[in-house]
DNA sequence: ATGCCTTTGTGAACGCGTGCACAAAGATGG
DNA sequence: CCATCTTTGTGCACGCGTTCACAAAGGCAT
C-alpha cells in the first residue's frame, strides 16, 4: 500500500533533462508568436527574453535537441517550431478525456489552448446522470459508465481529472485500468498509480498558499524594523482558525 | 529593458528553502485530513506516505520550521497543523481579487479550496460591461474601471489573472500599480513585473505538453524494438533528416 | 531506575540544474 | 580570399535539493 509511486524516477531515458522538457512548451509558445509575425530568425538572446529565461539556459536546452542554430545568425523560427513540436510529440493527435464536468471541467473543455496544440477533447465524462447528453463546449457529456468504452474506442492515453477530491482516486484507477498512461490531476489529492503511469498535478490552492507565504514574509520584513514580533500572524489560540471544532494547538509537546 | 524579473533571486530570507515551502501545503492538507479523523499523532513515515513524499525529505523540511516532533512517537497533528498554517501565513485573512471572469475565472470563483484556507474572494473583475453586476458564485462582477479602488479599499495584495493572454500584461501592470505584490497568472503569457512582486503561473496547456512528451517516449520505446530510427537527436543539420511522416519543415536553415 | 525500542533530527555525500565565460563556427564585407 | 564580427555550443564551477545512514532523544515496560 505504501508503494504508491507518484513520482517517476527520472527522465534518464536517454537524454533530455526534465527541467528542459518543462521549458520546451515555453519556447514553443514564444516561437509560435514570432512565426505568426513572420519573423524568419531569432537569436538566443531575443528568444530567451521572450520566454522569460536566461539565454545560456536556452542554448543549453536546445543543445539537448541537437544543433539547430546557425552561429552568427541565430535560429530559424519555423524550423525550430517544427523540431520542438516533434520532440514534444505535438505533431501527432492526442485524444484526451476530461472527467468531472463541474465548473473547472467545463472551463477546461472550453479552453482553447488544448486544441491549438495537438490535443483533441475526445469526450467529457461525468458521474451525474443529469449531465448526460448535455452539451458543454459543443461536446455532449457522457456518463461514467461509458468510461472504459470511450477510452478504448478512441485510443485515449491521456486523461484529465477535474472531479471532487473524493472521486479522484477511483476515477484514476478506472482510467489506468482502461489504458490511460498519463494523467493531469486537478483534484486536491495525492493519486497513487502503478509504475509506468505519469501523473502531473495542478493545485490552485497550493499556488495561492505559496504566494501567501512570500507575501507574509514581505510584510514581516517591513514591520520588523519597529517590532520584533511578527504581525498578528502569531496569533495565539486564534479561535477563528480553520477548525470545524474551534481548535487551538491545545496540545503542546512537552 | 530586458530586465523583466519573473523569477525571484531566492528565498534565502532567513531560512526555509523554496522547495520546502512548496511542499508545506501538501503536508498541511494531509494533516488536516488526519485531524478530521481525530488522529492524535503521526510518524514521519506515515505522513510522508499520505503526502506522497520521502520520509527523510519530510523530516528535513520540518527541521527548517523547528523541532516540533517527539522522538519515538512522532508529530502531534493539531500542533503541526497550527505551526504550518502560521508559517504559511494562513492564520490571517488574505483578500484576493480575480480578474477575468470567463469560464476559468468563474470556476476559480466557485472553487472551494480558496475559502477553506485563509483566502477570501474580495472581488471579481471583468472588462466586459455586460458582465457588471451579474453575480458569479454569489459575488457581483465589477467593471475593470473599479480595479484600483477595489484593491485599495480592501487592502488586496494578491491578484489572480484569468484573462485572455493579450489582456494579462496590462491588467498585471494595473494590479501592481494599485498595490498588489503577488500574482497568480493563468494566462498563457510571460508577465513582466518589478522587483518585489511575486508571480506564479499555472498553464494548463504546458502541463499537457509535458505529458505528451513522456507519452510519446513511452510509445517510442515500445516500437523502438523494430525500428532503430528513433533517437535522431544527434542528427546534424542534415537536410531532409528523419522523415517518419515525410513532413519537412518547409523552411530550412542554410 | 534501567535498558530496550522507536522515531526524530541532521551531517555528509551525491546528483541535477544553473550560469559564466570562452573557443569554435559561420556569415559578411572588403 | 582574408579579416572581422556575431552568435552558437559547451566545459566548468557552483549551489541547491535529495537521500542515506546514524547518533541522539525520548517513551515504555520491567
Amino acid at each position: 500500500m505504501a508503494t504508491g509511486r507518484t513520482h517517476r524516477p527520472a527522465t534518464r531515458s536517454r537524454g533530455i533533462p526534465e527541467a528542459t522538457v518543462a521549458r520546451l512548451p515555453l519556447y514553443l509558445r514564444a516561437l509560435t508568436a514570432l512565426s505568426e509575425r513572420s519573423v524568419p530568425t531569432v537569436s538566443s538572446e531575443e528568444l530567451a527574453a521572450a520566454a522569460g529565461v536566461n539565454s545560456a539556459k536556452l542554448r543549453k536546452d536546445f543543445s539537448y535537441l541537437g544543433s539547430y542554430g546557425t552561429r552568427g545568425v541565430g535560429y530559424d523560427v519555423e524550423y525550430l517550431v517544427y523540431q520542438i513540436s516533434r520532440e514534444l510529440g505535438l505533431t501527432q493527435d492526442w485524444p484526451v478525456v476530461i472527467v468531472g464536468i463541474g465548473n473547472l471541467g467545463a472551463a477546461l473543455a472550453n479552453y482553447g489552448g488544448f486544441a491549438s496544440r495537438g490535443f483533441r477533447v475526445a469526450a467529457l465524462i461525468d458521474a451525474d446522470p443529469a449531465m448526460a447528453g448535455k452539451p458543454v463546449a459543443g461536446i455532449p457529456v457522457q456518463h461514467s459508465d461509458e468510461l472504459e468504452k470511450i477510452i478504448k474506442d478512441n485510443g485515449v492515453s491521456i486523461g484529465v481529472i477535474a472531479t471532487p477530491a473524493g472521486a479522484a482516486q477511483p476515477v484514476c484507477d478506472r482510467l489506468v485500468a482502461a489504458g490511460v498512461t498519463s494523467i493531469l490531476n486537478f483534484a486536491p489529492t495525492v493519486l497513487t498509480v502503478p509504475d509506468g503511469v505519469d501523473v502531473r498535478k495542478v493545485d490552485l490552492s497550493i499556488e495561492l498558499q505559496i504566494l501567501a507565504f512570500h507575501e507574509q514574509r514581505k510584510a514581516g520584513e517591513e514591520t520588523a524594523a519597529g517590532d520584533g514580533a511578527l504581525p498578528a500572524a502569531t496569533t495565539r489560540n486564534a479561535a477563528g482558525d480553520q477548525g470545524p471544532d474551534g481548535d487551538v494547538p491545545a496540545v503542546m509537546p512537552a
